[in-house]
Formats: C-alpha cells, structure tokens, sequence
DNA sequence: ATTGCATTACGAAAATCATCGTATAAATGA
DNA sequence: TCATTTATACGATGATTTTCGTAATGCAAT
C-alpha cells in the first residue's frame, strides 16, 4: 500500500522535468548539463532535487547501474492541464477563453499554427 | 533612489491582488472578508501577507487614516502576461500557439467567446 | 590492489512563504 | 475620561524550496 501521491511541481521541477520530457529519460549528469545552459547551480543541487522528485513520484528512475537514469513520471500533457487549470482559476476568473485570448495576443504565430487554432474553434462550434 | 524592483507575486499575493483588482482599493479588512468566502485563516496573516506585499511594491497604501486602504501596484493585464509568458517558457517550449489551443481545448467557451477569438486570428492573419 | 574519478547519499543551512500570537496605538462611545 | 473595540506592528514558528558541503561508494585504469 505505497502512497502514489503526485504533488504539483515547482519551478525547478518543471525545469528538470523539462528536460526529462525532451530526452525521454537521462541521468544526473545529463539534465545538469542542459540546466547549465540557462541557470548557473551546482551538480549536487539538482542531484538533490530529482532526489526529493523522486521521493515526491515525479520520477522514477533504474538504479541497477551505478549512473541511475531518471524516467518522467507525469506527462507534459498532464502538467500542461494541472497549471493552465490554475492560471484560468487564479488570473483569469476562470475564463479560458480569457487565456486563449491572451495567448494569440503573446507573440509572432506562424500562418500554419493560426489555421490549427482555426480549425480547433471550427470543431468546438460544430460540436456546440 | 528608492528600489522599484516588483517582484512576481506568489499565489496567496495573487489572490489578495484578485480581490484588489476588482475592488480598485481596499482596507485589509475588506480584503480578508473577501478571502473567507473561498480560504480560512486568521485576520493578521492577510494583514502581514499585505504588509509584505507593501515592502515588495505589490501595493501601494494610503496610511493617512487609522485604517490603511491599498491599492494595487500592478495590473491585471501585466501579471497575466508576466505568468502567461513564464508558462509558454516553461511548459510549453516558447509555443503561445500551443498553450492558446490547451486553453481552447479547456472548458466550456460560449458562442460568443469562440466569435471573439476568431476576429482575433482573423487580425492577426491580416497583419501577416 | 591501489589510486583517482564520478556518482550517490545525507545532513544541514539559507531563503521564501504562510501562519499566527501578542503588544501597541488609534478611534469610539458611554 | 476611561473602557472597549479595531487596527497596525512586529517577532516567531513551521513548512517548503533551493542550495551546497562532505562522506561514502562504485568503477575504471594503471
């Protein structure tokens, strides 16, 4: 009866996650590299954060070798979900339109993504 | 020479601001009625939360009177893109497109919701 | 096998956040 | 005036997050 309990990131978790995402799996060494590029920490720093992820199931990872390799345990799809929930929740008074709206407005979108979006609003009135 | 730095609110900042927005300004008083409706904790951590909040630039204040009335120090609009922008970063590898379709694919979007976002790609396209 | 290097384990400190208790001061009104 | 209420100020605590130093361990090359 182990507690399967996942709890919601935090910024360096997502950072870490971040990288597991893009690599499918990858060890200590490997995800402190490619934080190094944009943040400036120490290779024990993020040893102990995929630690404490592992403790906290946001991991799993195969410690048959002396390297173990980290493995995401949630998806990208499931943590986009989770904080899109809450932005609409917390900023947007609960308007994902409001959100949506804010997105377009971010910055450059090519031809091709705005024809998806299109089309992605075409199938939501079909269905309304 | 006073330091202007504002930092990014935390979520317990964002919900005190969420009351400030809508009311324009507020005593704590006000604000921590406001915050019993959805959350339960004492008088004098909102009040502390927004004396912090004061120290950080989150909110200015008017002490003139016994009880001090603050007032929002940033807007709406600039959080949401603060936090907007940080989670196209962070979740969504700089893609706005790809969180604007997350927000579609959300919630319930009224009729006249889905009309709004499609003048907007109508107007971006234009600009192309 | 011994040395040297890379890795993990572990503890602890610093920073931030959220919480509240208590003290003090201002306003009110009997 | 003085007691009561209402507000702010302030310090402290506990939880969480981020950070790192040091020790122990596994592995590889001499």
């Amino acid at each position: 009866m182990s507690n399967e309990k996942v709890s919601r990131p935090t910024d360096s978790e997502i950072e870490i996650l971040g990288v597991l995402w893009d690599k499918q799996q990858a060890s200590v060494r490997e995800v402190h590299e490619e934080l190094l590029k944009t943040k400036d920490s120490g290779y024990t720093t993020t040893l102990k954060l995929m630690q404490i992820m592992f403790e906290k199931n946001l991991v799993t990872r195969n410690d048959s070798k002396k390297t173990h390799i980290y493995y995401p345990n949630i998806t990208r799809e499931s943590a986009r979900k989770q904080f899109v929930g809450k932005m609409i929740h917390n900023l947007f008074s609960g308007s994902s339109a409001a959100l949506a709206l804010q997105a377009l407005g971010h910055a450059n979108i090519s031809r091709e993504e705005l024809d998806e979006i299109q089309e992605m609003i075409d199938q939501l009135k079909a269905n309304q």
